[in-house]
DNA sequence: CGCGACGTTGATTTGCCTCAACGATTGTGG
DNA sequence: CCACAATCGTTGAGGCAAATCAACGTCGCG
């Protein structure tokens, strides 16, 4: 993955949403440091400080919660374009309460908390598209948080395969369980059973 | 609750967090129209497009889910220098999802969706206030969710007390177990439990 | 006053968890 | 490159938190 492909990436994601000049477009590329991954490397760990957000440039990451007993709870995967890192802490300036790992070799463009606001002063259009993103996560993340307290797993199960197709192929069975909130066991006799009742094999 | 009370109320919540000038002041205070709520009326009803949102002035609120079974689902409670509205339905352009309904007399200055892309052209501060707010909004319904998925209810009711004391003499008790994600009559065996196990009564 | 909304209590059910065991697959160090 | 270990998915037995269904007393209010 060269930095050059990687900023063009990002500076296409960014002038599909907001408008850019020249100067604005060289700010960015200078802000933005590419990071390469290994499967199983973190780009956040719980406790961190750093405060950094992270553009995925390719690969594949989840990003999780570590409750007090331990158990790891999947927040959301992260793919192609898609943005990481704690945003609790990130705003509050809090230590993560979120660990943000790699599932497969991936790359990352990085920036800085203390980047970001700069940024917001030379390129004010950032301003717009950052709260643009805000309000969209908020509005997906609220949907996401009404299904969990209205819908039981099996039904969460299958908007998750509508809403993502494909994506049993991309993670273990395991972290989609842990996405869906129920134990891997849970998830398991789940498929057996609309396996059994509904056998669209063969 | 006269007019320009509420408008003040607004501009002081306004530009404790971000600069204005008189004529931005101005601006602000044409857009945001006072509306008088009476116990029960509601400010957002479910399938409504009129996509506004609303600063509470005074009273108290509650904005809840309706799932297609027919459940409600209270998300949160507002009161004095709260927002309120349907996020999704509002950044989406979707009819809402959302209610929002007064749990006792209340004043909200409303303000339409054309109304604020217009001052965020007008008021360029008010596209930071609000990528602020949506950031914040987002880090609290974050933790919220987290919590949601990995404790029980005697734990999230607890944490609810904590954060908000003096809430079970503002609103219903069956509203505080709709909050909570679970039935009245669970809520009331809960308080029994928690009393006799640790009578902190006389 | 009388009705409806609210909170409580009881009996039973259910969705998912916990703990345990066991093949199958994957990954790794010698 | 193979042998062994770790990880993963599955299955079973039993348990628990909260839902469901039902009945009933109390209170506030039209």
């Amino acid at each position: 993955m060269d930095l050059s492909v990687a900023h063009d990436k990002l500076i296409k994601y960014i002038t599909d949403r907001v408008h850019l000049n020249a100067t604005e477009i060289e700010v960015i590329k200078e802000k933005f440091h590419l990071r390469k991954l290994s499967k199983k490397d973190y780009f956040v760990q719980t406790g961190s400080t750093n405060f950094q957000q992270g553009f995925v440039v390719s690969g594949a990451l989840r990003v999780y919660y570590t409750d007090p007993k331990g158990n790891e709870h999947v927040m959301y995967f992260a793919f192609s374009d898609w943005w990481v890192g704690d945003l609790a802490g990130f705003h509050f300036n809090e230590a993560a309460t979120l660990s943000v790992q790699a599932l497969d070799e991936s790359y990352i463009l990085e920036v800085s908390k203390e980047d970001i606001e700069d940024m917001y002063i030379k390129v004010p259009a950032l301003e717009r598209l950052f709260r643009i993103m805000a309000q969209r996560t908020l509005a997906v993340l609220q949907k996401r948080f009404l299904l969990t307290i209205s819908a039981h797993a099996e039904e969460r199960y299958k908007e998750l395969l509508q809403r993502h197709p494909g994506i049993e192929q991309l993670v273990a069975q395991h972290q989609i369980a842990s996405y869906l909130g129920i134990l891997p066991e849970s998830l398991s006799r789940m498929k057996k059973k609309l396996y059994v009742s509904s056998p669209n094999k063969k």
